[in-house]
DNA sequence: TGCGTTAGTTAGAAGGTGTAACAGAACCAG
DNA sequence: CTGGTTCTGTTACACCTTCTAACTAACGCA
């Protein structure tokens, strides 16, 4: 009873540790395949040579498996960010380093910028790791010239907009059109990029990077 | 036996028409208020007082009624963006007309642009509908002065690539700017409406029209 | 009036989520 | 080493889903 916190995990803890992170790849490979609506417990149950009840000791239910591999994809996502920033990425290396991870598997991509389900809020870890996306992004874009490719009329509107209307920026001291370029960032990557993904392109022709680099070179200044 | 083309609706056509309306007025409340991923054809049948297998005399599967309802939102599209040229809105127009229809339902957007089942293949009355909504956008893109917010170092590049893939102008003999600027038109006002139909703004603070609003003044040539 | 077509029913297969009760293995203490 | 506890995985079940098969009953037309 009352366990104290073991320093060091049990074997029981180990195995139970590697049980999910196995159900974790099953649900991932079923997801690339089929979507995450096509996520099934009890399939992935069979793959595992086990009865489908049993997975409900390492997940509650399916929602909080799902629930965990959003997260895992927030991290993910963030991970990468930073990672490409610690390799002196500027904007425009941000900015492939993120289509590289979001074709490298579109349903992942999709578990966080996809359709959202009316009745589902994402947990509060979720806002945290998009905060500390942003948080990269916005001290890349804090060292881009001002010559980029920005509304500028249109400019001084949603600039003094965005000084007043800031509790998403983390503490971050950026200028207004600095935020603006980070939120302008976001908003047209995502734009050419889930287009993309989802397909709706295909068929027309032309080269979707080609069109991703123009918008990225337009946000980078060039 | 092997009807010939009937010059009047039965009363059978009639009843069944208004049948397979009913049904999809059900199938829009509760995509509405819990997306297309919960859409239940028992569920439909019980609130309309019948047993779930009458249904499939409407509908041969629920794929079915979900693609009829996806076409019938690209049709709903289509005609918001004929509705608003013919009523002489230039391109901001045309996006504010979007955007409205989008906020109206945006699991009908969603619907259309959100997360793609992998599988699914769209029939190719969408592809022509989407045709149709691209015709508008170009016609609306030629006229549109040059002073507009849009790459320009990286324009040659894109607009010699488009200039040589544009089996999707649809016959349309605009010059290749005029090209990139539709499928900017496309591609930035999506990656706005998306993240705030998907709640992504939700909790930063900031008016989403507001952004709206400055991404369609740089198109629009303010 | 009578016959063919069609709508809607019940029954059931196959599969999903999730709960409850139980069997057995693993671990830990004495 | 043995006993007790804890945890895993099982079966059985309730309840939901889509969808098929077979039947009944109503409708419409001639």
């Amino acid at each position: 009873m009352a366990a104290l916190a073991r320093t060091t995990p049990s074997p029981r803890d180990r195995y139970r540790a590697q049980v999910r992170a196995e159900i974790k790849e099953h649900a991932w490979e079923q997801i690339a395949s089929a979507g995450a609506s096509a996520l099934s417990l009890n399939a992935i149950a069979r793959r595992m040579g086990m009865t489908g009840p049993a997975l409900y000791r390492y997940f509650g239910s399916r929602d909080e498996l799902i629930t965990e591999l959003v997260m895992d994809a927030y991290r993910s996502l963030a991970d990468t960010f930073r990672a490409a920033a610690a390799d002196g990425a500027d904007l425009a290396g941000l900015a492939h380093a993120m289509r590289r991870w979001a074709l490298g598997d579109p349903q992942r991509y999709f578990l966080i910028y996809g359709t959202p389900v009316p009745g589902y809020h994402a947990p509060d870890d979720a806002t945290a790791i998009a905060a500390e996306i942003m948080a990269t992004l916005l001290d890349a874009c804090a060292g881009i010239p001002e010559t980029a490719d920005l509304p500028q009329a249109a400019e001084t509107a949603l600039d003094a907009h965005l000084a007043e209307h800031r509790q998403w920026d983390g503490g971050h001291r950026a200028p207004a059109p600095v935020l603006r370029r980070a939120l302008t960032f976001w908003t047209r990557l995502h734009g050419v990029l889930s287009l993309e993904l989802a397909g709706h392109f295909t068929g027309m022709g032309f080269d979707a990077a080609q069109l991703f680099s123009a918008e990225v070179d337009g946000l980078a200044g060039r």
